[in-house]
DNA sequence: GACGCTGAGACGAAATCCGTCTTAGTGTCT
DNA sequence: AGACACTAAGACGGATTTCGTCTCAGCGTC
């Protein structure tokens, strides 16, 4: 936090903890996992990764998480340049979340052999952490054509929507399909505002 | 041992737990695997575990060992009736057991994520009980056709080269295709044997 | 030489695992 | 009915592993 090179050292060792213990999870799930598995796998001592994060796997873990959170937003934000309109912003972001939800091998690894944690940090209680960074992220884009309040109200609706659906496909909408999602959306989400509201 | 149906019910249970044990370490491999781990997945409790395989893991494991060695040859054994000749008797037997061995899940599993025991359960430690099992179950199809001391080393001869060739694959020879099987063993199995020796 | 960061490992405490044993329950055979 | 074989559940003490903290030495930068 103070000098220049070190910055890029900690941080490099921090981002090989995190792969570290994002790559044993993966491998032996949460019950058989110890500190010395990462520390082992990322090539680091148990010291370093107890200074780096203070309270063990819990804290570490949810370091984890809030960086696989913002890498997944980011990559996201990078594929909604540009939009033609409130629609096309809308269904470009509902089928881009939904195709990397899908491409995502840890996510689905973890799905597979933790399915209950997974599926708490997708819902019950990860979700408000979620809709947060969504909202961090995909409101200033959305603010280009509504109210701010407006904007956040719909940008939650769509996490929720986007994770309901990908959770338990529908046989009516499919959001990874951009026809697909436009109907829906056209159908759903854009006759709940105002015309008045949307600035073209 | 003395009565009759609860040696069903033994049995069965035992081959729960050894297909449990299968299932664990398959998916945690041997460093975190518990006993308690195979109790639960067998859905029995640890003190039958232990009634049944005194000695803990290892009795277990070797017990595991014992049954799927012969699994293995009981189902090559079903592939060699009937044989026309020596020749084909010995090609269908290096084939079958080539694509048996490399249509194992559990052995490919095993290869995967224990490398160094499980090598050694086929070459070093557990090679002499492979070759003593095969024996057993081979050396009886091979008597139709030599004398029993050359079948005894044929046998010894044909799974070693099985195994050498399922583990490091030639460029020129696949056991596992019956044409190149049989040149094989046409050019370096069959001429070391008198052809007095052997019965048409 | 001071400073920041790291690896290695010692240390006691906590948690887990082991192996054995007891108890109670169930179904079978006589 | 009672003897018998078998098992689930779990208590137990001891061995082992894991945890979290700490110290110390090495190393590169200022």
């Amino acid at each position: 936090m103070s000098s220049t090179t070190p910055i890029v050292a900690a941080t490099s060792v921090e981002a090989r903890v995190l792969d570290a213990a994002k790559a044993c999870v993966e491998r032996w799930g949460m019950a058989k996992l110890t500190i010395d598995d990462i520390a082992a796998e990322a090539g680091v001592s148990r010291a370093t990764l107890y200074r780096m994060f203070p309270g063990g796997k819990d804290v570490l873990f949810e370091a984890l998480r809030v960086r696989e959170l913002e890498d997944f937003f980011t990559r996201l934000a990078a594929h909604l340049d540009h939009a033609d309109d409130l629609e096309d912003l809308l269904v470009r972001t509902v089928v881009s979340a939904t195709e990397e939800l899908r491409h995502d091998q840890h996510l689905a690894a973890m799905l597979a052999s933790e399915p209950g944690d997974t599926l708490g940090s997708l819902t019950v209680d990860g979700l408000p952490r979620i809709i947060r960074v969504a909202t961090v992220f995909l409101v200033p884009l959305v603010d280009e054509y509504l109210p701010r309040r407006e904007s956040a109200r719909l940008v939650e609706l769509l996490a929720r929507l986007v994770i309901s659906y990908f959770l338990a496909p529908s046989d009516h909408v499919d959001l990874g399909d951009p026809s697909s999602a436009r109907a829906f959306i056209g159908a759903f989400i854009l006759p709940t505002f105002q015309p008045s509201l949307i600035r073209p």
